[in-house]
DNA sequence: ACCTGTCAAGTCTGG
DNA sequence: CCAGACTTGACAGGT
């Protein structure tokens, strides 16, 4: 099995390189010259996209081919101050020299907007800014030119006091999306509310390829192992790719998964600096005969840093060895 | 250069 | 019905 390691959004290796760079409303309205306030969310969002690209070639320079966009690159994109505005007609050359490079070097990519994005919300008014944000977000995937194998992961969101109906509430606003959001949408097992087998079944209903995070797993699940429910989140990927060989290099769109550790005993759920490579390499051992490639992506808070680490301490198990800067095989025991 | 409070957005809990 | 916690990187304003 090859297992490909990734990182979300920036680099503590890379410095002054951040791709989430912003400006508040209140500044924005301070600022009094409307046209001007736009003109330098424009300038940020370029300076954005254009440190994306930097990140990029540190990836490619260190075999990284798996990356999540920020979901800040443009500031207020989606704020009501800024109806009308359309910064990614604007960005149009900034966004497609990203995908090209992108494209060139058959990386995967993805982003991954906040929780503010709810579909399983009861309110109208959420609703409709959580559409408007997974389209803009799909729009900005498109302008960089980005077919269906680069996705956006969501959760399914609250339960508000019932878990069951909040789940159907979020199945029938799924079906309220427009085709070519939802087919490139993941779904992915929060750390709170909806467990993995959950989540699974809504991705087989959906017919959308889940997202399974191992750290999320640990703190909420209802006693299911991650290897057993695995065949079947495998299979919620079997449809998901496209044009895979030409885009990707490869004969497929590979699963994904996302792993950290806990900070500490304490906080369970926060996110701590680096990856264990125990827990993951015993999941990977359990899956391994059936699983080709694996795509991982790294959630911690020495992004890159955190990346190479892991990699490193996976490559030191007997049964695992390094197959470049970036991605590591088991070998077989 | 460094520190601290604040920030667009949502949900949950507790009062 | 409302305040505060949750959580993250970065701004804003201070020293």
């Amino acid at each position: 099995m090859i297992v490909r390691l990734g990182y979300v959004a920036m680099s503590t290796v890379v410095s002054n390189a951040s791709p989430s760079k912003t400006m508040t409303a209140a500044s924005f309205i301070k600022l009094g010259d409307r046209e001007a306030a736009i003109r330098k969310l424009e300038r940020i969002g370029a300076e954005n996209i254009h440190n994306s690209l930097r990140l990029l070639r540190h990836n490619r320079a260190h075999d990284i081919r798996l990356y999540r966009f920020s979901s800040k690159l443009i500031p207020l994109m989606t704020h009501e101050l800024l109806d009308g505005w359309d910064p990614i007609a604007v960005l149009k050359e900034e966004f497609a020299g990203l995908g090209a490079y992108v494209r060139e070097h058959k990386m995967r990519t993805s982003f991954h907007p906040d929780h503010f994005t709810v579909l399983s919300t009861p309110r109208e008014e959420v609703l409709k800014n959580s559409y408007k944000d997974l389209e803009r977000h799909c729009a900005m995937l498109e302008a960089m030119g980005l077919n269906k194998n680069a996705k956006c992961n969501i959760h399914i969101g609250g339960s508000y006091g019932d878990k069951e109906q909040s789940m159907e509430r979020f199945i029938r606003n799924f079906g309220g999306l427009d085709e070519t959001v939802r087919s490139r949408l993941t779904l992915e097992n929060d750390d709170k509310t909806y467990t993995a087998a959950e989540t699974l079944e809504a991705c087989e209903r959906l017919q959308v390829p889940m997202v399974l995070d191992l750290h999320h797993h640990m703190v909420n699940h209802g006693g299911e192992k991650p290897e057993e429910l695995w065949p079947r989140i495998q299979r919620t990927w079997e449809e998901a790719g496209e044009d895979t060989e030409a885009s990707l290099g490869m004969p497929y769109l590979p699963p994904k998964i996302h792993i950290s550790s806990p900070k500490n005993g304490r906080d369970a759920r926060a996110h701590a600096d680096y990856v264990e490579a125990g827990p993951l390499a015993e999941f990977l051992r359990r899956i391994a005969a059936d699983t080709p490639v694996l795509d991982v992506m790294i959630e911690a808070k020495m992004k890159d840093g955190a990346l190479f680490r892991l990699k490193e301490d996976l490559a030191a198990l007997p049964d695992i060895e390094a197959a470049d800067q970036a991605a590591i095989k088991l070998k077989p025991v």
